[in-house]
DNA sequence: TTTTGAGTTGTTCGA
DNA sequence: GTCGAACAACTCAAA
């Protein structure tokens, strides 16, 4: 018998949760539950993000009756808890994102001065980056070819089983919980294991067969919002893979190329570190873009003029979230419109995002700027306008976030600087984007040959 | 090694 | 209004 350190990061539950299991079997005297708010995640006070990392822990605090949380450096917090309490092992779900693995291997490392084991079992997906390889062993670079071989290599079952341990707590420094209130007016989504699932039920029951028809229409509002939920493992994607596998059909199907689409994310991460903030396609470090400045000020905040647009910068600063669609559309319009960097826009949307994942957001960026993964047409360049009216048709999207809009209707919504009375206090449109679609293509055009 | 078919989410133009 | 083709050339993945 022996005593163990649960170290939870990403994997805020109890059930399905293969290293806490490994906790309890091996620490039949005693699991210790710990949580280490590092800098990166303790300067984030007052963000979204901080408010909704406080909750989640006070979820998992009263499941398991307390959470040991202590701040500092995980290498040194780590292992000062694991002595005190005498602890054999140290038990984590492993990390292969760029800061998370390199901060576990110093861990590693200066838990073995003290002859401690740091076990890593499961990792935050289904099937861990680097597992899915491609003939020749190198990794994929397209996404369906990857999705096959995902679908073929297939998943374990979600353990049916609730790590319940004989909890243990050592004595001296803690932290409290963060008690963090979001930005003012801004509320965060339930957090923790039963939200989640709680979630993800009334989901299938309610939207999941319409997914693949509606999760494109930010007005009708009707996606799944459990990105928040698997960001912080409160439910694991085996989980719900389990569950769409039960619920087959057209929206199950979508649902599960999405969860793919989030690991094939991560799998590029893993091995392409640099790409955090590094261009993955390097040709495209030749390209002309403009320094940001005040039209990246007036992205940020919302007046750009071009309503679709404007609508989404609002969502995310006073929800900390944005519907998908409109994520993609206003990226576009900071990349191909405004001609600024992606690395500008993805850095605000970590800011601002309660949701923000570090491998789904740089690639999802860098997709939309063309030099991600996937051939990159030179020619996707969303028409903020002509996406405004095909996915939010009525504009009720628009309204809802755009005040000085609300008294349009939707043939006008769209496109106000047309009217011969503009809405008062919105302001005209940054750009012409005719102008500066052409703009693009032609910078395109001078890093072209140079495309890997 | 060579060849072949295909590549998340788009836009515009002209019939 | 609707619909199909064109928009370049290249890389990727697998046979």
């Amino acid at each position: 018998m022996a005593k163990t350190v649960m170290w939870f990061r990403r994997d805020l539950r109890l059930s399905d949760n293969p290293a806490l299991l490994d906790a309890v079997a091996a620490g039949g005297d005693g699991v210790v539950p710990l949580f280490v708010l590092d800098d990166q995640l303790f300067d984030k006070s007052g963000t979204p993000r901080q408010a909704y990392l406080g909750a989640s822990l006070s979820a998992l605090a009263e499941q398991i009756g307390d959470l040991h949380v202590v701040h500092g450096k995980a290498s040194d917090e780590v292992v000062r808890v694991a002595r005190a309490v005498g602890a054999d092992s140290v038990h984590i779900a492993a990390d292969f994102t760029p800061y998370g693995s390199q901060r576990d291997e110093d861990v590693e490392k200066a838990l073995d001065e003290h002859d401690i084991a740091l076990l890593r079992t499961g990792s935050y997906y289904a099937v861990a980056p680097g597992r899915i390889r491609k003939g020749d062993n190198s990794p994929y670079r397209v996404y369906t070819p990857y999705f096959k071989a995902w679908l073929e290599h297939g998943w374990r079952p979600p353990a049916d089983r609730v790590g319940e341990a004989a909890w243990i707590f050592p004595d001296g420094r803690t932290h409290p919980i963060p008690d963090q209130a979001p930005p003012p007016g801004m509320t965060v989504p339930a957090a923790g294991e039963r939200a989640a699932r709680r979630r993800w039920a009334d989901y299938i029951d309610a939207d999941l067969a319409d997914y693949d028809d509606v999760r494109d229409l930010p007005g009708v509002d009707r996606t799944s919002r459990m990105s928040v939920h698997l960001k912080w493992g409160e439910i694991h994607p085996r989980t719900m893979l389990a569950d769409l596998a039960d619920h087959p059909g057209k929206g199950a199907d979508a649902y599960r190329r999405e969860i793919a689409f989030r690991e094939f994310y991560a799998d590029v991460l893993f091995h392409r570190p640099d790409t955090v903030d590094g261009y993955y396609n390097k040709s495209f470090e030749a390209m002309r873009y403009d320094d940001p400045g005040a039209v990246l000020e007036a992205w940020k905040n919302g007046r750009t003029g071009f309503p679709i647009v404007d609508a989404g910068m609002r969502q995310l600063l006073a929800e900390g979230w944005m519907h998908n669609r409109v994520r993609m559309i206003v990226a576009s319009f900071l990349v191909k419109d405004l001609h600024v960097e992606w690395q500008h826009g993805a850095r605000h949307f970590l800011d601002k995002l309660v949701d923000a994942d570090i491998a789904s957001n740089q690639h999802g960026w860098q997709w939309v700027a063309g030099c991600g993964t996937d051939a990159s047409p030179y020619f996707r360049i969303f028409n903020p306008t002509t996406q405004g009216k095909k996915f939010d048709a009525a504009g009720d999207y628009i309204r809802r976030y755009v005040p000085e809009l609300a008294g349009l209707d939707a043939r006008n919504i769209h496109e106000p600087w047309l009217l011969d009375n503009p809405p008062e206090g919105y302001p005209p449109p940054l750009v012409d984007h005719a102008v500066e679609r052409l703009e693009s293509l032609s910078r395109y055009d001078e890093i072209r040959g140079g495309i890997r």
